[in-house]
DNA sequence: ATTTATAATTATTGATTCAAAATATTATTT
DNA sequence: AAATAATATTTTGAATCAATAATTATAAAT
């Protein structure tokens, strides 16, 4: 079994990553222990590589440590999937603030394509309900990228690892294309006129109306 | 019965903590590669769980690792460190907003009583620098355990450590105990106000003005 | 003769295996 | 039936082995 082949990274990340994937198809579900002796084998590794991936794992709050029972597949409740939709919304709304404010003119450009994509993508007649989430998923990472804050960046990217711990997001609307779609103009808007603070406010709308319980 | 458990903590947590101060300490400074030979044989322990702890100071952003050349301690520029200071202050001015809508009597009252400890630290004849920053410290965390978000805890704590990598908090202004005290003073006044955009707006005034150069 | 390139040696990371410590479970004895 | 002891399972730590990168030295070419 050698699928693990050469690769610039080294294979507790490798490890990390196959792990990682098992959790957010709840092949590992949440809850369980994770066997490092079957795991270990069955991947064809020692356990070594395969501890310093779990460590990794631990640290993005995918799985909990506890002392002298090894590791298991944290459990997250839906009071922790609102807190940590919650950040994500902070996060992302700082960061629109951040970009209506320091963006050059192309990178804004940038984004109006993107979102001129997503309105195609929402047009009634020939609705992509997939392509829509991929673009709108671009639009939400290109708008970090360009915000440029490396520090928040890993925040987000941990907190969305999380949020995939839920069982098909739940606690997510889902279908409001429209409506997800009339926020983001609003949001484009204000960051064509370069308004910080009303960016920072769309975000936050936008995602507060994410969540299927208000609040 | 058996005795109460002298070590509960796994060696690899003993030993990142340790780490973590050396860094802090700047006796592993910035920049510098890690020696896990050198550094397991003065602990007297093996480079298994040394691996192990420099995983999770990794995760945490205090040392990065590259493929095939070890752990090197973390170097942050004054970017890094504004970007991070810039994220404390969101994270703390949304707890802020939280704990005032959300605190229940008591938890404001403790919070007030520890406002008046900083009061009394920062009286002008008794001034005691130290015990006002101790205070205040406990301040901010009590406030951080009351909005009661375990996932923002653990992205505030890893943010403080980054902080911590500063040489001398030189981006931080230091003689402000005056200032510092009169913007808790209209924080606290939000808080037992329950108006948690001004309790979230005073504490975002409170980390922009402890930056040493206006942002 | 000097500089550059290649090869060899050294040093360090990465992985596997082995041993010890701790916890849980089961069985036996009181 | 309960408690204690022993055994087995499991995790954690150490030591060994292999692979890779860096450095130095030597040789060849200009």
């Amino acid at each position: 079994m050698t699928a693990l082949s050469l690769s610039p990274r080294a294979l507790y990340e490798e490890v990390a990553e196959l792990l990682r994937q098992r959790i957010f198809t709840r092949e590992l579900e949440p809850g369980s222990w994770i066997d490092e002796l079957k795991i270990a084998e069955a991947y064809g590794i020692s356990r070594t590589p395969l501890r310093e991936a779990l460590k990794v794992l631990a640290a993005e709050g995918l799985v909990t440590m506890k002392v002298r029972r090894g590791a298991y597949v944290t459990e997250v409740s839906e009071r922790d999937l609102c807190d940590v939709y919650h950040l994500l919304g902070l996060l992302e709304a700082d960061a629109a603030g951040m970009v209506a404010t320091t963006a050059n003119e192309s990178e804004l450009e940038e984004l109006q394509a993107l979102h001129k994509e997503l309105e195609a993508a929402a047009l009634p007649l020939t609705q992509d309900r997939e392509l829509f989430f991929e673009i709108n998923e671009r639009f939400h990472t290109r708008l970090l990228q360009i915000a440029n804050n490396r520090w928040r960046d890993q925040m987000v990217a941990d907190l969305r690892k999380v949020m995939k711990l839920n069982r098909h997001n739940s606690l997510l609307k889902s279908g409001r294309i429209e409506e997800s779609l009339s926020e983001h103009r609003a949001l484009m808007a204000a960051l064509l006129a370069r308004n910080a603070t009303s960016a920072t406010q769309r975000m936050l709308e936008h995602f507060k109306n994410g969540l299927e319980a208000a609040g």
